[in-house]
DNA sequence: ACGAGGTCCTGCGAGC
DNA sequence: TGCTCGCAGGACCTCG
């Protein structure tokens, strides 16, 4: 579930809990989450390792350790990390049962990935894996080389739906199902369009609209429909500001009392919100 | 090369 | 009240 603006924003929170601390032990309580190594090399790993940055790409969270390692977190549906203090224990005893990953540190805090639905990742990359995961990632949406033609470029070959094109990670970076659905009512685009049918003022607002729509969920700490909460455990704001997502049957914001919000699950069978009226 | 569809998991809300 | 069913913000794999 989260996207970007929700990894952003755990980034944001675990990152000063994690950077220049050394990881004093690493604990897998759910293998099955882990990819491509077993737990008992994966702890070994980061056992004592220096984490020199946290950083967001895409919908995944990065660790980089000092011995150019890094560990990736994909939180897919329903991960999080969060930031809890070690203390005594004894009265840890209550064990969320949901905690997939413990990383404890020097300064006694433990920063912990959880995971209810499990459908989360996690991988140990080697910088010559690291390049190819990378490289396999389409651009970030909030960085400048993303720019409207480089969005004309990525839509113009793609005879799929518009949404779908959005959400493709191998085209655009970090964008998901409530995302896209916002940027596409708020560029009043029919999420159902042939992405190649764009014309270049539709794509121009589309640029404008998804960029926009990131960069504002992020300063509200992302949207908590359900199961997302920031690196400090709390909920998101952003939900309160959703034109569409989860809106259906309201009037819509710029329809005003005409037009009411539809869903529909016709695109990749996932749900899709959008104004009849005003989304062309 | 690209796109469609199944799969991994658990919890929750709707409906009976 | 208690059960079953369908659905959930993602990404990977295989197949055609």
């Amino acid at each position: 579930v989260p996207e970007l603006p929700e990894v952003e924003t755990i980034a944001a929170d675990v990152r000063p809990h994690l950077t220049a601390r050394v990881v004093v032990a690493a604990r897998v309580l759910r293998p099955d989450v882990l990819r491509g190594v077993g737990r008992a090399r994966f702890e070994r790993a980061l056992a004592g390792r220096l984490v020199t940055a946290v950083r967001r790409r895409a919908k995944h969270l990065v660790l980089e350790l000092d011995d150019e390692h890094r560990v990736v977190i994909q939180p897919r549906m329903t991960g999080s990390l969060i930031v809890r203090d070690a203390g005594p224990p004894r009265r840890t005893a209550a064990r969320d049962p949901y905690d997939v990953l413990h990383i404890d540190l020097d300064s006694g805090a433990r920063v912990a990935y959880r995971d209810v639905r499990r459908l989360g990742a996690i991988f140990l990359l080697d910088p010559p894996a690291w390049a190819r995961y990378d490289a396999a990632i389409g651009p970030e949406p909030l960085e400048a080389a993303f720019t409207a033609e480089r969005l004309a470029a990525i839509l113009g070959r793609a005879g799929l739906a518009v949404k779908k094109a959005l959400m493709d990670q191998r085209r655009l970076a970090g964008v998901g199902n409530i995302y896209a659905n916002e940027a596409l009512w708020l560029a009043a685009v029919d999420p159902s369009r042939p992405a190649s049918s764009l014309r270049a003022d539709e794509v121009e607002r589309l640029h404008r609209a998804v960029v926009g729509t990131l960069a504002r969920s992020i300063r509200g700490r992302g949207t908590t429909v359900r199961d997302y909460r920031t690196g400090t455990g709390q909920p998101g704001t952003f939900q309160g500001r959703l034109a569409v997502y989860q809106r259906a049957g309201r009037p819509c914001p710029r329809c005003g009392g005409g037009k009411r919000i539809a869903l529909t699950h016709a695109i990749d069978g996932r749900a899709t919100y959008f104004c009849p009226g005003c989304q062309h």
